[in-house]
Order: C-alpha cells, then sequence, then structure tokens
DNA sequence: CCGCATCCTTTAAGATACTG
DNA sequence: CAGTATCTTAAAGGATGCGG
C-alpha cells in the first residue's frame, strides 16, 4: 500500500503543478474553439457584438458571450457600454490582448508552414493515399 | 426563410473553413491536457513508454497511449519497436516534432512573462482580491 | 441590440481490469 | 513492458426562448 500510496501523492502534486502551470492555463484560454479567432477578429479594430457574431457565423450566441466573457476577464479583451436605446456594446483588445497577437500570428504561420507535412504523415498513417 | 436558408449556408461554409484551417487543426494537436507535456518531455531526448508515464504522474495509460498515438500520427513523434522479450518502445521527436519546439517555447514563455498580469486581471473581475 | 437561462448532445478524459 | 478494452464521469459546445 505504501507504493501505491506514494503514486496517489505524486499524482496529487502533478495534477497541481499542471493546474499551476502557466503554459497550461495559457492553453486554456487560447485552446478552446472561438478565442483565436474572436481575438484575430478584435486584432482588426473595435467591434460590437453582432459585428463578431456576424464575422464568426458559426458561434452560437451563448458561446460568443462565454468567450468574450471569458477574455474580458483574463484581461484580454475590454467591453466598454454606450449607454443609449439600445445598447450599444463595444469589445476591443487590451494592452495584453494585443500582446498576445504576435504570439498568435507564430502560431498560425508555423500551422501554415508544417500543415501540409502533417497532412502527409497523416496519410501516411493511415494508408489512404488520397481521399477524405 | 431564404434569409435563414442564407445564414445556414454561410454557418456551413464558415464551419468547413474553420475545420480546414491549419491554425484551428494545430491547436486540435497541441490543445490537448497531454501533448505539450508529452512533447516536451520527448525534447529532452527518446524515452520508453514507462519512462514517459513516470515523467507524468497523472497520466492513464490510455490517455498516454492516445496522445502517442495522436502525435505519431500527425509526424511529431517516431515510435520504434526492439523485438526483444519483453518488447521495448522507444519513442522520439521527428524532425517535424523538434521544429514544433520553439514554437512551444514561445508558448510557454509568453505564458510565463504574462500569466501574473491575466490572474490579476481575473481577481479584478472577480472582486477576489487574495483568496482562492 | 445584447445577452442570460435552460435543456440537450457530443467529445474529452479518467478509472479499471485484462492480454501478448 | 507496453499496451487494449470497457465503462463512467466531466466538460465543452450548441439550440432555443425569454428579458432588459
Amino acid at each position: 500500500m505504501t507504493a501505491a500510496e506514494r503514486r496517489e501523492e505524486e499524482k496529487a502534486a502533478f495534477g497541481a503543478y499542471v493546474d499551476g502551470c502557466p503554459t497550461h492555463q495559457l492553453m486554456g484560454i487560447i485552446g478552446n474553439k472561438w478565442s483565436m479567432l474572436v481575438l484575430t477578429d478584435l486584432a482588426q479594430g473595435a467591434r460590437r457584438y453582432a459585428e463578431v457574431s456576424r464575422a464568426l457565423p458559426g458561434v452560437s450566441a451563448k458561446m460568443l458571450t462565454q468567450t468574450l466573457r471569458s477574455l474580458e476577464r483574463d484581461g484580454l479583451v475590454a467591453r466598454s457600454v454606450t449607454p443609449s436605446v439600445p445598447v450599444q456594446v463595444e469589445y476591443t483588445l487590451t494592452l495584453l490582448g494585443e500582446r498576445i497577437v504576435p504570439l498568435l500570428d507564430s502560431i498560425k504561420e508555423w500551422a501554415g508552414r508544417h500543415i501540409e507535412e502533417i497532412h502527409a504523415a497523416r496519410e501516411r498513417y493511415d494508408g489512404t493515399p488520397a481521399g477524405v
């Protein structure tokens, strides 16, 4: 049992380490389905809710709100309300949000440069020369 | 209905675009829980299955195998079997796998530099000065 | 126009036990 | 040692309808 217990402890410790790991947290922020898209759209300039929604035709209202809120909470996006009738809400990148753009660009650049190689590897692995 | 139909079409088209987007695919590869950890471990050198498992105390056999297989399929990791008794299986980064390491480092560096600011933003947003 | 609440489906992840 | 197979749980994502 002692060995098993030690395993458990190590596991818990590692779990805590992973949860506290900045990289893992960052991946949690930008790794979800819409964050990169929203950030990329806002990088072009300020946008209203409906504008972002139109730029991302696949997003549901729920996910857009959730994504925006989450990015706001993380200090990457700023939300400003103009109390007209009906209200106008504008989203912009914060300074921190702008600082993440180059990183996003790096990721996009790497993806663009190497995705073909990955596709080729997949076809080799799957034994599916063409198809799909 | 015509407007609704046009919406549907746009949505499907955008969905297809997102699925085909290299960036999105790359995020699918490195965005899951264990890929970065495994890649980072293999970046130190060749590892056997059980060694990786020990380096990542929280991973279940299932997830480790799944992650390794997926990375192998994507051409980032190479798997070589030595047919002894019992068999020995060694994992290494491929050339492509080594090329992604600098990108991973960029991500880690950004995370390390800015995570505090993100935490601060969260506390401001949550109205939770200390705690948790 | 903006977005919250509810309910439902799909996918990721984990525990466990067993095989060559 | 290096997995596979099965089952269960947790989380992400999405559709829809209501309210300020």
